[in-house]
DNA sequence: CAGAGCGATTTGGTGTTCCAACTTTGCAGC
DNA sequence: GCTGCAAAGTTGGAACACCAAATCGCTCTG
C-alpha cells in the first residue's frame, strides 16, 4: 500500500481488488499490456510483470494472441479422508465414493528404505520395503499421485502384484486382515508446497503450482505398518476430515 | 525438458536439480546474474528470470548487494487438529499443546451472516451471528488467523466477551456445555490458496505466499453450531489428523 | 594494527525494443 | 451472404540498458 511500493505491485493490487469486489467478474478481459502502459503511464516491463504475478497466483490466465482473463473461482472437489465411526476402524474414503469415474494404476517393487521412510516405518536404513506408486485418475484427469511403503515382512504372505489397475485392486486393509493384522490408528500429516517436476508431469500441472502433500501412516498397535506420500493438486481438491463423537449412533 | 523449452526454464531445471541432489546444499550461493550469463551463454533477462522463478518457488532467496542463496528446507511445525479417542468428543488440539509459548487475542462482535456463512450454519442470509476474529501467536510470531461464526441463539446465554487475550479465554466447548449443547461431530475441510492482502498483513507473509485454509464446522446433532475459517501460513505448519480405532484402549 | 572509506559487485525495479506464435477482426472478392 | 485472407492486436521469450540500494572487500590512513 505504501507509495514507495514498486509500480507493478500497485497494478497488481488494483486489479486484484477489482477481481475481489466483482468489478472484474470471472471471464472478464484484463487490459492488455499496451493498454496498461497507457492507462497507468508505466513501462511495458511493469505492466507485464504485474500480469505475470497475477497469473502465477492463478487469479488470471493468459492466452497467446487473445488476452488475459479473470479465472473462474476454483471449485475444489471434496476428497474425503479420515472418517471415524463407532465400532469401525479408521479408514480413508476412496475416490470412488465421490460418485465419479475413478481409475487407479500402480507399479509395485521391492526396494530399500531411505532415511526418511526408514524413520516413518521405524526400521533401519536400507531395510527392504515394498514401494508402490499409484496414479489415481478422476474423470480421466490425473487426481492423485501416491507412493506407498510397506514393511515387506508384513506383506510377503499376500504381496502386491507388480502392477495393475483398479480391477485387480485389493485394499491394504483387506490384505492385512488376511494376515491377522488390525489397523488401530491412522495419522495423516498435511502440508502444502510447490509441485516438483515429476509431479507436474504426472498430474498435468503448470510450473509453480502448489500441491497438498499428505504423509499417511497406518499403525497396528505400536508398529507402523504402512506409510505413504499422497500428492494432490492444490487448486482442484480440498481434504475433508470428519469426526463423529463415539456416544452418538 | 524438450529442447524447445525457453532458455530460462533450462536454467531453472538445472539449478533445481543441483539443489535437490545436494550439489547446492542449503546456504550455498547461486551464481550471480553476470556469472549465469557467462556460464550458460545467455542474456541477462533469461538469467534474472530464472532466478526470479526459483525465488518465487521458495527454493532460493535473494539479498540485495550480496547474492542468491539456497533456502533451508522448511521445518513445518506440526499443528495437531482433530484427535479422536473413545468416550471423548472430537476436539481440536490447542497450540499450547505444542509446548510452545502461544498467545491469543480476539475481537468479537455481532453481525449478519453473508451467503457463505449462512449456508454453512444453515440459517437465512442476514441472520445475526457472533463473529470473532482470533490471532494466534506462537513464540511471538503470528501463526494463525481465525474467524469464527456462532449462531447467536446458542451463545447469548454465555456470550463471548467483546475482546480479550488467552487469559480470559473460554473454549467453545466449555461455553456450549454450560448451555447443555454437546458437540457430536466436527468437520474440517482443508485447502491451499494464495494469501490475501489482509492475511499477509496479519501473518507477516510475502506477496504470493500460500496458506492452508481450514473451514471447520462443529455440529450438535443435525444442527451446525459454530463454523470458522482458519488460515495458517503454508510454509510454517503442517496439519496432523489422528484417528484411533474404538476397540483399542 | 584498527578503523574509516571508497569502489566493485549484486539484486531488484523500470524502460525500450525486437521477434515468434497465435487470435481476432475486418475487408475484399466471389 | 459467405468465404478466405491479410492486417492488426496480444502474449511470451529474449536482449540490452540504466539506476537505486545494499553489501563486500580492499586500501589507505591514523
Amino acid at each position: 500500500m505504501a507509495s514507495s511500493d514498486p509500480i507493478y505491485l500497485r497494478i497488481v493490487e488494483d486489479i486484484r481488488r477489482q477481481i475481489n469486489d466483482g468489478t472484474l467478474p470471472p471471464g472478464a478481459a484484463i487490459p492488455s499490456r499496451a493498454q496498461l502502459t497507457r492507462k497507468y503511464g508505466i513501462g511495458e516491463t511493469a505492466a507485464r510483470h504485474a500480469l505475470r504475478v497475477l497469473a502465477s497466483e492463478g487469479l488470471i490466465f493468459g492466452l497467446i494472441g487473445s488476452g488475459h482473463y479473470v479465472s473462474e473461482k476454483p471449485e475444489r472437489t471434496a476428497l474425503h479422508r479420515l472418517r471415524f465411526h463407532e465400532h469401525q476402524p479408521p479408514f480413508t474414503v476412496d475416490l470412488q465414493a465421490q460418485g465419479r469415474r475413478a481409475t487407479c494404476d500402480w507399479r509395485s517393487e521391492h526396494t530399500s528404505a531411505g532415511p526418511d521412510i526408514a524413520q516413518r516405518l521405524r526400521v533401519e536404513d536400507h531395510t527392504r520395503v515394498t514401494r508402490t506408486r499409484y496414479v489415481f485418475r478422476t474423470d480421466g484427469a490425473p487426481a492423485q499421485l501416491a507412493t506407498s511403503y510397506e514393511r515387506t515382512e508384513y506383506t510377503d504372505g499376500h504381496p502386491m502384484p507388480a502392477e495393475g489397475n483398479e480391477n485387480g485392486r485389493k485394499s491394504l486393509l483387506v490384505r492385512l486382515s488376511l494376515l491377522g493384522i488390525k489397523i488401530t490408528e491412522v495419522v495423516e500429516s498435511v502440508y502444502t508446497r510447490v509441485a516438483q517436476p515429476v509431479e507436474r508431469d504426472s498430474l498435468d500441472l503448470p510450473a509453480g503450482a502448489h500441491v497438498l502433500h499428505i504423509e499417511r501412516t497406518h499403525w497396528a498397535g505400536d508398529s507402523p505398518v504402512e506409510t505413504s506420500d499422497i500428492v494432490v493438486p492444490g487448486d482442484r481438491f480440498r481434504l475433508v476430515y470428519t469426526a463423529t463423537a463415539p456416544s452418538v449412533g
